[in-house]
DNA sequence: CGGGCCTCCTGAATGC
DNA sequence: TGCATTCAGGAGGCCC
């Protein structure tokens, strides 16, 4: 599943591959990959026809490529979207909904996505968070941690005042973005945090445990070109992460905890799996469950 | 207003 | 063997 060091494995490739080049036309397959372009697949694709594309930018698990129209074409891979960079007599595969060629001639961008939960829209460029340019629909999508911008004195002030689960925080983008299921497992892994652990109740060394865990694992899973872990995700160029050999808990139901030996659990929260071993990050006694 | 449940979707895996 | 059910989850909608 694309969190934030598959986007930007896809961001980099997509970058090397795209970047300065004019688009001289564009196929849409099914309606529904576009549905956040509330104007239309008509207005989608002649807004990107003859534009410049000038980068390839991310924020979390959005990404968008700058166009020298002041807008951006903003892709989301949602659980199974793909962008590929790739030859046009490339073969073209189920689930593809967009075709995007190039005036040279040369390789195209391809969007497949297989549960169509990602989607492709074009969306003005605005002030978002941290003094930063971003598209519309990224404006209230906090800095992910990666990010110059990223604060942990102000995740620290947003973390007392909720009334949650750290894990139900560390998923919601409006307080730190990037983050995903697999990812938000190993960090409160490394961190010898249960998923329940109010956060109100988290001291300052814990939140600092706990965010030195989500940098350090988000880098080494960048470092490894992201975790594949069904099939669906792999780079621009069609390179698979290897990172899902470094799992420490995501996955790894009945297994033997790295540090302890204990069996890993997995439990159901918020209608997903939560891993944990139960030795290494008991359930708190008096935080909320 | 904000917490949290529900829904969208496809195909692999599992159950009977 | 085949058909039905279960499971995976990002993020926005919506309800309380």
């Amino acid at each position: 599943m694309p969190e934030l060091p598959e986007v930007e494995t896809v961001r980099r490739g997509v970058e090397l591959g795209i970047s300065g080049r004019t688009v001289s036309s564009v196929w849409t397959g099914r309606d529904r990959a576009f549905r956040r372009h509330a104007a239309g697949v008509v207005d989608f694709s002649s807004r990107l026809n003859g534009r410049t594309v000038t980068g390839a930018h991310r924020r979390g698990k959005f990404m968008w490529l700058a166009l020298d129209s002041d807008e951006a074409l903003v892709a989301h891979l949602g659980m199974s979207g793909q962008l590929l960079v790739v030859e046009p007599d490339v073969e073209i595969a189920k689930h593809t909904h967009a075709r995007i060629e190039f005036s040279d001639g040369g390789r195209e961008l391809r969007f497949i996505d297989q549960r169509t939960f990602g989607g492709l829209q074009i969306e003005p460029l605005v002030q978002g968070r941290a003094d930063r340019v971003v598209p519309l629909s990224v404006a209230h999508i906090a800095p992910d941690p990666l990010e110059e911008s990223f604060s942990l004195d102000d995740v620290r002030a947003d973390l007392k005042r909720r009334k949650t689960g750290i894990k139900r925080a560390l998923l919601d983008q409006n307080l730190v973005s990037g983050i995903g299921n697999i990812y938000a497992d190993e960090s409160l892994w490394r961190a010898r945090l249960h998923f329940a652990r109010a956060t109100e109740t988290l001291r300052k060394p814990e939140t600092e445990l706990l965010f030195a865990g989500v940098d350090a694992v988000l880098r080494e899973a960048l470092a490894a070109g992201g975790t594949t872990f069904d099939g669906l995700y792999i780079s621009a160029f069609g390179v698979s992460g290897y990172f899902d050999r470094e799992l420490d808990v995501y996955g790894r139901t009945g297994l033997d905890c790295h540090r302890c030996g204990t069996q890993i659990r997995r439990d159901e929260f918020m209608n997903r799996s939560s891993h944990t071993c139960p030795k290494c990050q008991p359930r708190p006694r008096n935080g909320r469950w």
